[in-house]
DNA sequence: GTTAGCACTCAACGACACAGAGTGCTAACA
DNA sequence: TGTTAGCACTCTGTGTCGTTGAGTGCTAAC
């Protein structure tokens, strides 16, 4: 089936009004748009048609459509149009720059932090961190007889830590040996000579903890491998609160802890070195947490050479079009603070 | 009337249930305990009084009793018995305290973070900054018509924010105008330097803008006069949401976004400059949005000088007791950290 | 002073009916 | 052949109502 341009039409339609109000679009709200001039009944069979194409959902039967992620994918490839910001949008931009605040990691810390009050979006940034880390210490902490805490400190002031659950018990004891061996083998040995083989080895040095210790190689793993360790700050993340799909507390809770733990957030933003504003919808970000999010990412440049990461965190239905307008414009005001006023800052 | 043995049994009774179950307490819930050997009738009559003496509550006529912070006061101060750490748990926060992080706020910051999986409550830790602030820049931010952003930002890359309603619209001209003579006036000048009657003086020069103009000066006022101006961490914020006090998403919100804004939770632990452990029982905190929370703090001291503050919040229904036993055994371990192990760290 | 008994209160819950929004399908229309 | 009016149908959300059960306060007896 083909997406001619009244299907199109609608399905910018459906979108745009679910974006704004985050209900269910029937087919009587779309036909009273002028532009379109046609009968609930004709929206009702292209919406049907759309819906067999898999761009729209529907709850149940007798309520509207809501877009799918794929709707939302084609909504911003093809048909977004590009929100012109306000002046007095950019005027706020402008003067978040004028912070004086002369590191750069607090300076971004707060941009952060008050751009997500004017967006109402979540905001998170990343401070990439130049030089190469090396692992200088592990610890295992027991939570209770099936959960630990697994914690890796870089040089690099670099915390990473995550729970793991698992499938039997562990005593006290046992992560105190197994944290030694980790850290007699690793510790103090740079991320990049640190390869699969060498963790396979401490595979069978740690054969009597066989069952534990699959989940905790392979966060080690995860660790090293991510090449930069880079600083991640949130800005508004209670913003989150505000939108109805989350007004469900356990919905709310299971993201927000998600978040909370950065090294999530990190493996849905690492290796996304791209050039220009990148959208992640829904399932795109590979995490059951984030199926109902959307990420609007940019890169920003320090010095022109070291890349960080801003964006915005929200659900599916996030308005896309605002969104790109404004990291473009954030990220590019970032390139040209690091370029030009740096120094006089110091 | 005379709290005597057995009333304070029974509030004791009423209120650790209370504190386990969330939910209010019944008569015969108390009578079936065997020490206290009476009828759920005595018990009803007893619970009467207490009720009378404004140490219970009940949230409706055919429902069981609650604590008041009243009840919850006089069972901290008089009833409570010590909670005694395992050994599990003195195990578990010693081995906190082997994080091999050098940065000393790197690593509170982390131990915050860590700790508060363990105890499942939100820990908040403060870091004193040693030396005597300068403001550096202010800043005016308009978010809408009637809302504003002030920043504060002082030579010890501390920044404070706080949002502020207007009774009467404020335009982007308004705010570089009110900023401008913020800066001209107080930017570079000491804290301690400034004080009421500078700020009065500011009150006169900028008349033209007087509705306005009071809450401003109230929140400089108010950043100047907070002598220390800690860094303050939390760990485990999303724990709150585990509490059915806060299943409610409006609730919950509320309080987050209390948190979130990092000066109402530098008010609430302000002048608190006291040797032990200190507790702060919901109204207690001054603070609406803290109504129905508790604070449990305790300072700790860095190279036996600069104080910091570490504790634990959550529902006025927590555990004190275990509560501060933890605290108290934290701080305990802190002060030691910072007297031995820094200098090996390093 | 304590307790058994009793009438009373109130939130929580499930059953039920009903309104309203929206759909899919059919048949008529241009 | 595409569009539309009409209609029967579906499903959620809401309000009403009676019931249940936990808990109380009061009275009178022990």
């Amino acid at each position: 089936m083909e997406l001619d341009d009244r299907k199109k039409a609608i399905l910018e339609a459906v979108i745009e009004s679910y974006i704004e109000n985050a209900e269910p679009v029937g087919s009587r709200t779309i036909a009273k748009r002028k532009q379109l001039n046609i009968s609930p009944a004709t929206v009702r069979n292209e919406m049907a048609d759309l819906e067999e194409m898999g761009l729209l959902e529907q709850p149940h039967t007798s309520a509207g459509r809501i877009p799918s992620d794929l709707g939302y994918r084609v909504y911003v490839d093809k048909l977004m149009k590009r929100y012109e910001l306000t002046a007095d949008e950019i005027n706020r931009m402008r003067s978040l720059m004028q912070l004086k605040i002369s590191e750069m990691d607090s300076l971004i810390r707060e941009i952060t932090n008050i751009y997500s009050r004017l967006i109402n979006y979540t905001v998170i940034a990343t401070m990439p961190e130049q030089k190469q880390a090396t692992i200088k210490h592990f610890q295992i902490m027991p939570i209770d007889s099936h959960n630990i805490l697994l914690i890796v400190v870089t040089d690099s002031k670099m915390v990473k830590e995550t729970k793991i659950t698992l499938t039997r018990p562990i005593t006290l004891y046992d992560a105190v040996q197994i944290s030694s061996v980790l850290n007699e083998s690793l510790a103090g040995v740079p991320c990049k000579d640190i390869n699969i083989s060498s963790i396979k080895g401490l595979q069978s040095e740690l054969y009597e903890y066989d069952e534990i210790i699959q989940p905790i190689l392979d966060f080690v793993y995860e660790c090293i491998s991510t090449e930069d360790n880079a600083k991640i700050f949130y800005g508004g993340i209670t913003n989150l609160l505000n939108f109805p799909e989350y007004s469900n507390i356990n919905r709310a809770r299971e993201l927000l802890e998600y978040l909370d733990n950065k090294s999530n957030i990190q493996r849905v933003i690492a290796h996304r070195q791209h050039e220009k504003v990148k959208i992640l919808i829904g399932s795109e970000n590979n995490a059951i947490e984030l199926n109902d999010c959307s990420v609007v990412l940019s890169p920003y440049q320090i010095d022109g050479r070291a890349i960080g990461t801003i964006g915005l965190i929200g659900p599916t239905r996030m308005n896309y079009s605002k969104a790109v307008s404004n990291i473009e414009f954030l990220a590019g005001q970032l390139n040209r603070l690091s370029e030009y006023n740096m120094e006089e800052k110091k």
